[in-house]
DNA sequence: CTTGATATGTCAACGACACTGACGTATCCG
DNA sequence: CGGATACGTCAGTGTCGTTGACATATCAAG
């Protein structure tokens, strides 16, 4: 199967881990650089995008979940989330079973908004799979899963259920 | 080379764009944990391992050419150069056919700490590529590289052929 | 050899985004 | 009632990026 038919199964030479490396590098820096200019134009960041997408993806999620799942603190939080709230982007209400909690949920501009800055990644991104074909993508999937920590498989495993087996790993 | 509008191979769901977007977010954080732990001990950050990363990767490299790779100003590096420089991690000297370069090289020291950071990754992603198997690699290589622009693409490709590599070859 | 471009360094100010620490308030729960 | 929790906020700090301006050494060309 390798060129060179040295060891049997993954040699993982330190050049291969390299590349993967630089790979990581640039393709997490591109693959940002089209949010990133849209934002700019309306005085904002890569932190309110995230706010955005996180909102947008659960909808009535409290702030403490929010910070869990971006690992930030309240106050880096509060800076992105206040302006994302005057804008009218972001809204909040006063949990039911719970009135101390502030949940969130995007306004239709923060649709919107939220809407436009995936529709730039997933052009990248669709682009990225078509050409790699459906084989590579899966196994993307599996590398990619294979590198996130404990906490973060078990988020992003709730919503695993198309994309195939999960990766065989022991969560240290 | 650009079969526009077809969805035959690959359904490209947003739900399957949104999970590889967030492979990539909690990945990417994941990924870059380890070093950041080591260089906040040394007072250091994630530009300072770039620097490092780069500088071991092209001994000799102009700082115009690292400034080329990270696209950063050459204010920013200095900030984070001069540092390395004065911790002796980095040396430069001065380019023997044009003598305003200078040219930047690691010392022991710099090998040692890079290595160390390297080591930290390297351990990362051997397992999520032992995990994943040789040919999910592959087709993490193929995705990642979509992902690339093309001036990454060229940098990352010129060693893609040079390295040996046992990877399957041509590139998308 | 003067002249203009290039490679690099540096000062100064600023902005985005993270942090810690401390305090305040509303609400839940036992 | 009283402690724990959810959230907000003020104040200070640090990293890492930016723009703008200016200095210096060196190259390359007329």
């Amino acid at each position: 199967m390798d060129g060179r038919g040295t060891a049997g199964l993954l040699y993982l030479r330190e050049e291969e881990i390299r590349f993967a490396m630089e790979l990581l590098f640039y393709g997490y820096r591109d693959f940002t650089a089209g949010p990133d200019a849209i934002l700019a134009e309306l005085g904002m960041g890569r932190a309110h995008h995230r706010v955005l997408y996180f909102v947008g993806r659960h909808p009535g999620i409290t702030v403490s979940e929010l910070l869990a799942i971006l690992r930030i603190t309240k106050q880096s939080l509060g800076r992105v989330l206040q302006p994302l709230i005057a804008g009218g982007y972001v809204v909040q209400s006063r949990g039911r079973s719970d009135r101390r909690q502030r949940l969130l949920s995007l306004t239709s501009a923060g649709e919107a908004l939220e809407r436009r800055l995936f529709e730039s990644q997933r052009a990248l991104l669709a682009r990225a799979f078509r050409d790699a074909g459906g084989p590579a993508v899966e196994g993307f999937r599996k590398v990619m899963l294979g590198l996130l920590g404990a906490e973060a498989r078990a988020r992003v495993g709730l919503r695993v259920s198309g994309a195939g087996a999960p990766v065989a790993g022991k969560v240290a």
